[in-house]
DNA sequence: ACGTTTTTGTACCGAACAGTTCAGAAAGAG
DNA sequence: CTCTTTCTGAACTGTTCGGTACAAAAACGT
């Protein structure tokens, strides 16, 4: 006795992503989500409460996709040096590249919401975590099959390996060679 | 013949400065800089010429005042290696401490203007590049004097510290734990 | 003291913003 | 066909924004 929706949630859901990703929370305006989703904006609102709540379904969303796209490589075959340094080329090529400078959404919320908003603060940081839990993954596997050296235990090399990713993928967004975060991750992983 | 400046230029530039550290391009006011430079509407846009550029002044502003903290570590007695643990031990303190977690102004204008504004990335891509100069020259002394190991270049090596560095400053702005930091500096100085 | 020049406070402008309202269109069930 | 319910387009609201206009006030040189 009632009538369909007629537009896919979900997909409007990951337009947003792809819209808030490639801007700012405060530079993306309502009007941009409706022309990014097609929907009009009583749909827009009707199907998500705020733009302050779409722009945390979005995160959350974007964190789900990276979070498979990462834990993927847990069954990377090779060393675990190999399946680490897969990982990280992945990523600096689809978020650090020359293509788009689009960065990481997450970091950029953590960068321009910081500890504003509490919720977005948590998912930002379950978000870090995740990412240098499967790092710390990685490097633990390579410290059996003797690829990766035992100097440091494998948490606390995750969390460098991390934040030099994180750190090169915030360089990328303003540097002019687009092939220096790659070389910084040649290096990086020589000091493993 | 003509009336002075009441006010200091200089001294409204640096709390400029402060103001836009504090947040984001966006989400900082034209009306929020009028109380925290004190100057009326119109003295401010007498003085600066719009909000745009009062922000590349600021950011401009920060570099020189950052560089000049930063050189100065190049004089700082002992080894390389204790030079540059002393500085990004500095950093971190200063930026990523629980104290404010502003984080750095130079990577919060990358992340939000990215390469949406020429100037604005010049001007960080400078900074950047600045510190990892610094940081360069640091490990060179280091690996002079010894205290570095010379597995890759001073060069290199500083890519990837510096790198590490930034990623820890922007984990710092929503890390609960604050010492998080510290201890990631810790296991990237022990790789060096 | 006076005229000149700059500063400064206030009021104002148009634009863009997030969010609401509401009438009508569309689609199901009987 | 018709009633009901949901969806949708468009117009609207109140607010905030960056920036401007202008007149009064303040301080200098003479």
């Amino acid at each position: 006795m009632a009538r369909h929706k007629e537009f896919d949630e979900q997909q409007a859901l990951d337009q947003a992503v792809e819209t808030f990703w490639s801007g700012t929370y405060a530079s993306t305006s309502t009007q941009d989500l409706c022309e990014s989703t097609g929907l009009s904006r009583s749909s827009l609102y009707n199907a998500f409460s705020c733009k302050a709540d779409l722009y945390q379904r979005s995160l959350r969303r974007y964190g789900e996709l990276k979070d498979a796209e990462r834990t993927a490589y847990l069954e990377h075959p090779g060393t675990g040096r190999e399946a680490l340094e897969a990982l990280l080329g992945h990523v600096l090529e689809t978020q650090g590249g020359s293509e788009d400078r689009r960065g990481c959404m997450v970091i950029n919320a953590a960068v321009e919401i910081g500890g504003d908003d509490d919720e977005v603060a948590s998912l930002t940081r379950a978000s870090l975590d995740g990412f240098r839990g499967v790092v710390a993954q990685l490097i633990a596997r390579g410290q059996d099959d003797g690829s990766i050296a035992t100097t440091a235990p494998a948490a606390e090399l995750a969390t460098v390996v991390h934040a030099a990713l994180n750190g090169l993928q915030v360089g990328a967004r303003v540097a002019t060679d687009p092939a220096a975060a790659g070389r910084g991750l040649q290096t990086l992983m020589s000091l493993l």
